[in-house]
RNA sequence: GCGCCCAUAGCUCAAUUGGAUAGAGCGUUAGACUACGGAUCUAAAGGUUAGGGGUUCGACUCCCUUUGGGCGCACCA
């Protein structure tokens, strides 16, 4: 909103002056003790017409001087622009906000986005390695909602590869009838077996002619297979409810089977699949593209894989949801995969014009910096960790025990949740149970705290609908300038897709409204004006860090 | 061997995608209101952005290079 008219304004002015108007882009001062907004773009025109920046800015800046909405306009030294809000201005601006549905932010063209996150095993547990998927994916989820576009979340199973394989060969060495399988045999088995292939390459061919056969409706491990979906499913489901994470579709790879045959016919018809030492393949390059491995489509045993399995998925989104976008959540070291598939697609035409988005995200570690190795089993259960952070809060103040379960379970799930998601989502990192214990500082708790410690005041007064032209004091002024950031960064979540904008500005909104609550106090002001323009900021402030909190899949307590 | 990613304060992370003086949290040290919730607030100390070169008016950011780490490269997902 407010960057929008300030570069459309800077663009008329540039046309005015005949510079070049490419670069009319005005950003947040980083420099908040000499402006509130800055331009630096008279360098770059300097540049282009081989004059003095210097001279460049001044004459932008005499030009914006005419314009009510600032106070001071000025270039300074090497080129620069400078401008300090006017105060009216301002506060016109936070009053739009506060009156239009979603802070008058911006919206595009509605569209149709297909996201694929969570993606469990269903082989075994939850462990903490599925945190990121679902948090981030479910964040980036509700963003693309409230831009207004139309979202269909998938959880993409991994209910049907080898990993099934392996566990059914464990469980009939065992004897174990598919009526007594539970979720701790199933978390047993799998590392178990996983390790014993890799040491014995009979055992891992055992595996794969089981795999093989499963995906022939083999009617003997096919009962074994439902049983496992069933009781591994369920036990993931509620993990995720727990989380507040929810798709619409829980499809899992073997939803795809079916459209493994029209696919194939498909790819045949475009030339594209070749025989290679028994095994059938897919050239994965594209022009002015970087050199990829072809991806393997289906194995010299005829079983299938993940290649298989992704590309006839899409091709079934393609069919139900028609989307204009699929994004994919998933480990960084997915990458060369995606790559391989997306090209696929290109080269066959089967997206046509849909855009494909691999959205990687860095590995969990611990805290030995190496990846938990998650096929030996030794990544912490989602339960655990679940329970050791809710003991760990508990025990930290005698009246949290006397909070209800929903009010304990909202803020361990604020605790696990801001963590992950104040982290820039490509990046890796470390797994650390204490740090997802911390309540002080840049925490979850920390922003529900700041929330219903304004909420008290609050819910004391009736907020009027109307702001003065005035601020107060720069504790006052810089909360302001704070709410009127939102939209950039909510643009900026959404455009990249990284929810760490939205964190990292609530908790930038928390820090100065905690300020501003230190230094300037609402109860007993004799002065009735400024009272209720600071109830109107608390009230507009409280309302964003609600929605935004929601956006990051976080709910506030009733009280803690 | 080929390729991708990463290296910022003691630790965990930022830096508006090339802008001005590199910022937070934790930890450490020193402080604050008989006032709306002290899970708070105000400060201090802590940096040659792994090393070296280059491009640029300007580099944590782009290019080259060295070192150190992570990951991926056809029958796992």
């Amino acid at each position: 909103m407010i960057n929008k008219e300030l570069n459309s304004l800077l663009e008329k002015i540039l046309i005015e002056l005949e510079y070049p108007h490419e670069f009319a882009c005005v950003i947040k001062s980083n420099r908040p003790d000499l402006c509130d907004y800055q331009y630096d773009g008279a360098f770059k025109i300097a540049k282009q017409i081989h004059q003095n920046p210097f001279d460049i800015g001044k004459k932008i800046a005499i030009k914006f001087q005419e314009y009510p909405y600032f106070s001071k306009v000025e270039c300074v030294k090497p080129g620069f622009v400078n401008f300090t809000l006017a105060n009216k201005y301002i506060n016109e601006k936070l009053h739009l906000m506060n009156c239009q549905p979603k802070y008058a932010i911006e919206m595009d063209e509605i569209k149709t986005y297909v996201i694929d996150y969570g993606g469990p095993n269903i082989a075994k547990p939850l462990h903490v390695g599925h945190l990121r998927s679902a948090i981030v994916g479910e964040s980036i989820k509700r963003i693309i909602k409230y831009f207004g576009h139309k979202v269909i979340s998938d959880v993409h199973f991994g209910d049907i590869g080898l990993q099934i394989g392996q566990v059914i060969y464990g469980l009939q060495k065992e004897n174990i009838e598919p009526s007594a399988i539970t979720i701790n045999i199933l978390e047993r088995i799998y590392p178990e077996i996983s390790n014993l292939c890799k040491e014995n390459p009979t055992i891992k061919e055992q595996c794969a002619e089981i795999t093989y056969e499963l995906q022939n409706k083999n009617p003997q491990y096919l009962e074994y297979w439902q049983e496992i979906c069933r009781i591994s499913g369920s036990d993931i489901k509620r993990l995720y409810k727990f989380l507040d994470v929810d798709f619409d579709y829980w499809y899992g790879e073997s939803d795809a089977y079916q459209y493994i045959e029209p696919l194939t016919n498909y790819l045949k018809q475009k030339n594209l699949l070749q025989e290679s030492e028994g095994a059938i393949i897919i050239d994965a390059n594209i022009e002015k593209d970087e050199e990829l491995p072809p991806l393997l489509y289906q194995k010299s045993n005829k079983a299938y894989l993940y290649g298989t399995t992704d590309l006839a998925t899409i091709y079934q989104r393609m069919q139900d949801f028609k989307p204009n976008y699929i994004l994919y959540l998933t480990d960084a070291r997915q990458a060369l995969h995606f790559h391989q598939v997306f090209n696929v697609c290109y080269k066959s035409n089967l997206t046509k014009s849909t855009k494909l988005e691999h959205l990687p995200f860095g590995t969990v570690n611990g805290i030995d910096g190496k990846p938990f190795k998650t096929r030996a089993g030794k990544a912490p259960k989602l339960d655990d960790l679940f329970n050791d952070v809710k003991s760990a809060f508990i025990s930290l103040k005698d009246s949290n025990i006397n909070l209800s379960q929903d009010d304990q379970d909202k803020i361990v799930n604020s605790i696990i949740k801001f963590a992950d998601l104040q982290n820039n989502r490509e990046k890796d990192y470390i797994f650390d149970i204490n740090k997802f214990s911390e309540v002080i500082g840049k925490t979850g708790p920390y922003i529900l705290y700041t929330y219903l410690r304004m909420n008290k005041i609050l819910k004391t007064y009736t907020i009027n609908d109307y702001l003065s032209e005035e601020i107060y004091n720069d504790y006052d002024r810089n909360l302001r300038l704070q709410i009127l950031d939102l939209e950039n960064n909510l643009q900026n979540a959404y455009k990249y897709r990284m929810p760490s904008y939205i964190a990292n500005y609530l908790y930038d909104l928390c820090v100065l409204l905690n300020a501003f609550y230190q230094f300037n106090h609402i109860n007993n002001l004799e002065d009735v004006k400024k009272q209720q323009d600071w109830l109107y900021l608390l009230n507009l402030s409280n309302n964003i860090i609600k929605d935004m909190l929601e956006l990051l899949g976080i709910y506030i307590p009733s009280e803690m």
